[in-house]
RNA sequence: GGCGCGGUGGCAGAGUGGUCAUGCAGCUGACUGCAACUCAGUUAACGCCGGUUCGAUUCCGACCCGCGCCUCCA
């Protein structure tokens, strides 16, 4: 089975082929950490996360790495505005970050690399470029000289010249050329820094990655991930200082973006409040509903996130998880080949997810109407093929009774008001029955056929 | 101003030069004391205008609309 993955630097689907035959190497950029992250911040970690479970399938030792920024004037700013560190304010928001994408399902990375532990890599990174002329000092700064280095933009498919001549922002008057951008500034006494050959400063925030891809994955890796906001100028700027670094090795041998999540901010407002953070939509929805939200959008294509599609994932999930519920696995648990799974053929396609999604539709129709071996055959499928995506890997009796922000009416409760509806039913005091009916609905729990679920 | 992306049924969202996406919602039927749940079935789309073609939602061009990036500040 080969994996195909649209590579944003050629701007074709590909054939994946690591370097080494068994082992991958992936590198996606994780947050800056000076608040709780942003749905658009998840999604990334939901993609890649999936295709990091594919690669799995398919290579012996995959090696993810996802890096924490905590050195940045963003976080400097609010750790002024609240009289913290910076170290208090990063380290708090990382781990609410773990958390949060913990929530989602994501698996985490082998490797997860901050920016402050490799302020020594990225200063020696700094010397090789200016020792290799790619880097100049001006006015205490290092900056990376564009101009020395054939093919930049090439990643981000632009002509610099043009981006240059429309530009809007005001180019600092020490640059060489309005195009060179900074590899370490200068830190007054009051800023955070680090001693370097240069002075006391900071490193620019590109550089980080190039040193931490460098020191834990080596010169070439394999697969580079991210927004798509991330292509230019990030991306672009760690590919020209890693290959300038390293006399032109190749640096990445397929760089994958992800689309945008648009928010219609004031829908969203209007039903949930203010909706932007994971932590926030957490309290409204499981977080296995917005990873599935994630999912339900091709990676390359933008996502709208509303409260409709978050409401219509949360049932979709429902109505699987019921069907899983509704077939017992016996002991045996056949042997499934992967390859032959259509959900599995749909995600070697460039992560085609709403494809593969539809696949787990088809086996779950599929598996109601089956009995007998064929059955837990194609329930054993189904479930192994959604556990690459993340998904409907929790107990259906769980997930079917218990959800977020629910809970005020337990189960016993709810199984006593059952019985006496179902009491009143037979003796055909149908009132009786229907206001017990009625008062379970308006605690959120929905009389089933076989019993009752929260919703 | 420069460069680029997108407009698919009520919503979300795939895909294809000529038979189905799929899900949620809706509708019809079964079940029910009536509902709900469940089950079976079903309606409905391809921004606008030209062109290529036997045939275009799919290819080409113009137009309209929406969006993104333009360099420490995703």
């Amino acid at each position: 089975m080969t994996l195909f993955v649209y590579n944003s630097y050629t701007g074709t689907k590909e054939a994946f082929e690591p370097i080494k035959p068994d082992t991958v190497t992936m590198y996606v950029c994780g947050p800056t950490v000076y608040n709780r992250v942003h749905i658009g911040n998840a999604r990334p970690v939901v993609v890649f996360d999936t295709l990091y479970r594919v690669l799995k399938t398919l290579y012996s030792s995959v090696i993810y790495a996802r890096n924490i920024t905590d050195i940045d004037d963003k976080i400097m700013a609010a750790a002024k505005a609240g009289g913290e560190t910076i170290a208090a304010i990063s380290s708090r928001y990382a781990t609410a970050y773990f958390d949060d994408m913990a929530e989602l399902n994501n698996l985490p990375p082998d490797i997860i690399p901050y920016a402050t532990d490799h302020v020594g890599e990225m200063v020696a990174m700094i010397q090789t470029l200016i020792d290799k002329g790619h880097a100049y000092e001006a006015e205490s700064h290092i900056l990376f000289d564009v101009k020395s280095m054939s093919g930049y933009g090439k990643l981000a498919k632009r002509s610099l010249e043009d981006m240059l001549a429309g530009a809007r922002v005001d180019v600092a008057d020490y640059k060489k050329y309005a195009g060179d951008f900074v590899l370490w500034k200068p830190s007054t006494d009051e800023e955070p820094g680090w001693d370097s050959p240069w002075g006391r400063g900071r490193p620019g925030w590109h550089l980080e990655c190039s040193a931490m891809i460098e020191k834990h994955l080596g010169n070439t890796i394999d697969i580079h991930g991210g927004g798509i906001d991330l292509q230019f100028p990030h991306h672009e700027n760690e590919l020209a200082q890693s290959t300038c670094a390293h006399d032109g090795e190749p640096f990445v041998r397929y760089w994958m973006h992800n689309a945008y999540i648009n928010i219609d901010g004031e829908k969203m407002s209007k039903s949930l409040g203010n909706f932007r953070m994971v932590k926030d939509l957490l309290d409204h929805y499981p977080g296995e509903v917005l990873r599935f939200s994630i999912l339900s959008a091709h990676y390359r294509s933008e996502l709208n996130f509303s409260a409709d599609a978050l409401d219509s994932a949360q049932k979709t999930l429902d109505n699987l998880y019921g069907v899983l519920r509704s077939v017992e696995t016996t002991d045996v648990d056949p042997v499934i080949e992967l390859s032959d799974s259509k959900v599995y053929k749909a995600l070697l396609d460039d992560l085609n997810t709403p494809i593969a999604i539809r696949e787990i539709h088809a086996l779950a129709k599929a598996m109601k109407s089956a009995s007998g071996e064929t059955q837990q055959r194609l329930k054993s499928e189904l479930l192994k093929s959604a556990a690459l995506m993340g998904i409907l890997q929790q107990d259906p009796d769980e997930w079917l009774m218990v959800k977020a922000g629910e809970g005020d009416l337990s189960d016993i409760e709810v199984e006593n008001q059952v019985v006496e509806m179902q009491q009143a039913r037979q003796q055909k005091d149908y009132k009786h029955a229907d206001d017990i009916r009625d008062r379970l609905q308006q605690r959120g729990i929905i009389l089933t056929r076989d019993g009752w679920k929260r919703g």
